[in-house]
Parts: structure tokens; C-alpha cells; sequence
DNA sequence: ATGCATGAGAA
DNA sequence: TCTCATGCATA
């Protein structure tokens, strides 16, 4: 129940006022007739992902050239991921500067662009070899880390099998002297060596089943709560050394006075490995993947400590200004519309791609949209599921019916039409 | 805090 | 085509 619950914080971060980029002219307009009970609304129609040909990209850049190839035909529907012109020249030139000195593949649209500075002095060195040239004046920006960052998860399991889950900077340090693989010395405990004073002390560990890792010395030390294992390199933590970690990290984080977004970019400022305010907070309230969950620790746990090494550091708590993308205006599905996916979704988590189409058809939705939902919807509900670890029914979802905790095949065939309305 | 979306990879 | 990691845009 602790792991699934996103305790209702008030949001500490200051919602980023997202500049008026460009007047949103939808005329939406879906000739395919929809019935006057339109089940969702979305700005858009078509024209972004089954068209490689008007494939459209998050660059700004892209979509002069875009435009421009299409003649334009592409109007009918109004498309909304108009780009956000205005800071167009200040950034370009920040990415500019940045790509050739470093040769980083993202878009400039990913660039942090200036902004966001004062705390990011709280680099203590321990992988950073190379300070930013302060930033007292203008745009830091980013381009400073070297491309260290935590290569290698190894997680043991292999059940799950992921990418590249690193995205080092291909600049001037990919190798250089901090090879990627010197992930042993990442992380270290000793973060936890009883820094926390309101959190740690046990009072809030339940009970809890056990979790089947391979490395696990089952010793409970009752009385102290606090500090016990989950560093070393290998070790896969297991599902309550990432709970405890999450909690006590939000704890500290908010202790230290940054607030999700800020970390996100401390952790691009630091590892090169920029993270959302999406995925901070996520890791806080334990929705990713368990191997996601694994991979992130390291880093914020090393956030921790340079960040509580650093309290001290006058830091200049400036806001920044989220320079606005666009992409497709996201959907926004009827409650009622909802509800029969959901049952759907009961009867077949993953449909086939005509069961697909039928669905989305007797909702009026585009197939897309509902596939994405599909997807979406079985990513939530796996959410964590550490490899063999028994899904406590408490914490996620509870899954009613005959499956145990090994819950073997879900492959369930449904192959069945509905023909509601 | 979350819902819908995008993309890179693995099947 | 699905899975996974992530994130913009939103509520």
C-alpha cells in the first residue's frame, strides 16, 4: 500500500509558467462525424504518427523543413505543435555553442537552457572533473558535464531485458579518463549515515513479505531503521532498499530545498542524465520498474550526497522558464470511455490489433489513442514487479481472481467482439 | 501527481 | 507490435 501511494504533498515546486508560445489554433475538425456525444477530445486528429511522410519531430528545426516539404496540405488539421518561435534565437545559439563543443545529439529543444542556475555549484568534485566556469552572468548552460554517469546497471535478474538505459554524452569524455565503467566507485554508501533524523528511525516499516533476491542477508535490525545496505556495485537492492531510499531521498530532498525539477536538472548537470520532474517524482512514489527504480538510485543517491554536501552553498534559488514544446495535444478520454477500456481491459490486457481497431471504433477514438492506452494501462499495472518478487495485491493493484502471486500467463485469449453501444 | 505520448529496441 | 523508459501537458 506504500508502494502504489502517492501521498498527497502539496506540490513544493513552483509550477513553471509555461510562456504563451503560440495561440493554439486547433480547428479540429474529424470529418469522419462524430456523434454528437463526443467521447474525446483531442485538438488534433491525424497526420503525426501514421505518416512518415509528415512525421513530425519534437526539433524546432524540423519543422521549417517540414512544413516546407509538405506544401502545406497538411492543414486540414490544425496542428498544434506549433513551434515555440520566440526563444528560437537565444537557445539556438546556446545549443550551438554547446553542440560543438561537445557534439551533444540532442535537439536543441532538450537543451536546459540557461536558466536554472545557482545551485548547480554543488558539484563537489567527486566526479566531476571539470567545473562549469561559474555562471554568475548568463546562460550556463549545460554543457559542462563530462560523460561519466553510471554506465552499467547490471541488474542480475536479466528477466526483464532493457537497453541502453545510458545516455553519456558522446562529447570529448567519452572515454576520456572517467571510463564508463567505473561504476564501482559510483556509488558509496554512506549516505544514510544517520543524517536523518525524523525519518529514519523505524517507525514506519511495516512488515512486510520478503523479497527473493539473491543477495540478501535477512537481518532486521529492529531498532534502527536507518542505514544498512543497498550500495556496493552489485547488489541489487532490493524492493524495500528502494523504498526506504525513495523515502528518505524525498525527505531529504525537500530537507534541502529542491524541489523535483530541480534535481532532474542537477542530475543532467551532474551525470549528463537530465530527468523530469515526471521522473523524479515517480521514483519518489516507486512507479517505475523495478530495473528502472535500480538504475536511478545510484544517481539520486549521489545527488544526495553532493547535495547534502554542499548544504551551505548560497544558492540562489532562481525559477526557470520551461521554454515550451509541442507535441500532440494529448488526448483527454471520457470518464465514461475510460470506464470501457478499463473493463476491456479487465477481459484482454493486450488485444490484438483488430480487437484494436473494433474498440476503437465503437468508441469513436482514434486507434492509436487506444492503443496507446493499452499500453499505457499495462505498463501501470506492472508498474514494479521485481523479478520474482511476489506483487503484493496491497501495493499495486489487486489482481482478483485465481492467479497467485506467480501469476504465470495472463494470455488469456479474448477474442471477443463487443457489440455495445 | 498523472494521463496520454513518443521512440528505441526486442521479439 | 509490444515493452520500457521518459516526459510534456494537465488536473
Amino acid at each position: 500500500m506504500h508502494w502504489g501511494m502517492a501521498t498527497a504533498t502539496s506540490s513544493p515546486y513552483l509550477a513553471s509558467s509555461r510562456i504563451l508560445s503560440s495561440p493554439v489554433l486547433h480547428s479540429d475538425r474529424r470529418v469522419g462525424g462524430m456523434q454528437p456525444g463526443s467521447t474525446a477530445v483531442t485538438t488534433v486528429s491525424s497526420g503525426y504518427r501514421g505518416d512518415p511522410s509528415v512525421k513530425m519531430v519534437q526539433s524546432d528545426f524540423m519543422q521549417g523543413a517540414m512544413v516546407a516539404s509538405n506544401g502545406g496540405h497538411m492543414l486540414s488539421h490544425a496542428h498544434q505543435w506549433v513551434t515555440s518561435l520566440p526563444h528560437a534565437a537565444a537557445a539556438a545559439a546556446a545549443a550551438a555553442v554547446a553542440a560543438a563543443e561537445a557534439g551533444s545529439p540532442w535537439p536543441p529543444s532538450s537543451q536546459p537552457q540557461d536558466v536554472k542556475r545557482g545551485r548547480e555549484d554543488l558539484h563537489t568534485g567527486t566526479a566531476l572533473h571539470h567545473r562549469p566556469p561559474h555562471l554568475g552572468t548568463h546562460q550556463a548552460h549545460q554543457g559542462s558535464w563530462g560523460g561519466s554517469s553510471a554506465a552499467h546497471i547490471s541488474i542480475t535478474e536479466g528477466q526483464q531485458q532493457q537497453q541502453s538505459l545510458i545516455y553519456s554524452q558522446p562529447g570529448f569524455t567519452v572515454n576520456g579518463m572517467l571510463s564508463s565503467h567505473a561504476g564501482q566507485s559510483l556509488m558509496h554508501h554512506g549516505v544514510l549515515r544517520g543524517e536523518s533524523p525524523e525519518l529514519d528511525h523505524g517507525n514506519h516499516h511495516h512488515h512486510h513479505h520478503h523479497h527473493n533476491n539473491n543477495n540478501h542477508h535477512t537481518h532486521h535490525s529492529q531498532h534502527h531503521g536507518v542505514n544498512h545496505e543497498q550500495h556496493s556495485d552489485e547488489d541489487t537492492p532490493t524492493s524495500d532498499d528502494l523504498e526506504l531510499f525513495a523515502k528518505l531521498f524525498k525527505q531529504r530532498r525537500i530537507k534541502l530545498g529542491f524541489t523535483q525539477a530541480d534535481v532532474g536538472l542537477a542530475l543532467g548537470t551532474l551525470y549528463g542524465n537530465v530527468f523530469s520532474q515526471t521522473t523524479i517524482c515517480r521514483f519518489e512514489a516507486l512507479q517505475l520498474s523495478f530495473k528502472n527504480m535500480c538504475k536511478l538510485k545510484p544517481l539520486l543517491n549521489k545527488w544526495l550526497e553532493e547535495a547534502d554536501s554542499t548544504t551551505g552553498s548560497p544558492t540562489c534559488i532562481d525559477k526557470m522558464a520551461t521554454q515550451g514544446r509541442k507535441r500532440k495535444k494529448r488526448t483527454s478520454i471520457e470518464v465514461s470511455v475510460k470506464g470501457a477500456l478499463e473493463s476491456h481491459f479487465l477481459k484482454c490486457p493486450k488485444p490484438a490489433a483488430l480487437e484494436i481497431t473494433s474498440l476503437a471504433d465503437s468508441l469513436q477514438l482514434e486507434k492509436e489513442v487506444v492503443r496507446v492506452w493499452f499500453c499505457n494501462r499495462r505498463q501501470k499495472e506492472k508498474r514494479m514487479t521485481p523479478p520474482g518478487l511476489p506483487r503484493t495485491p496491497e501495493d499495486a493493484y489487486s489482481q482478483v481472481g485465481s492467479m497467485g502471486p506467480d501469476t504465470p500467463s495472463p494470455s488469456i485469449d479474448c477474442k471477443r467482439m463487443y457489440s455495445d453501444t
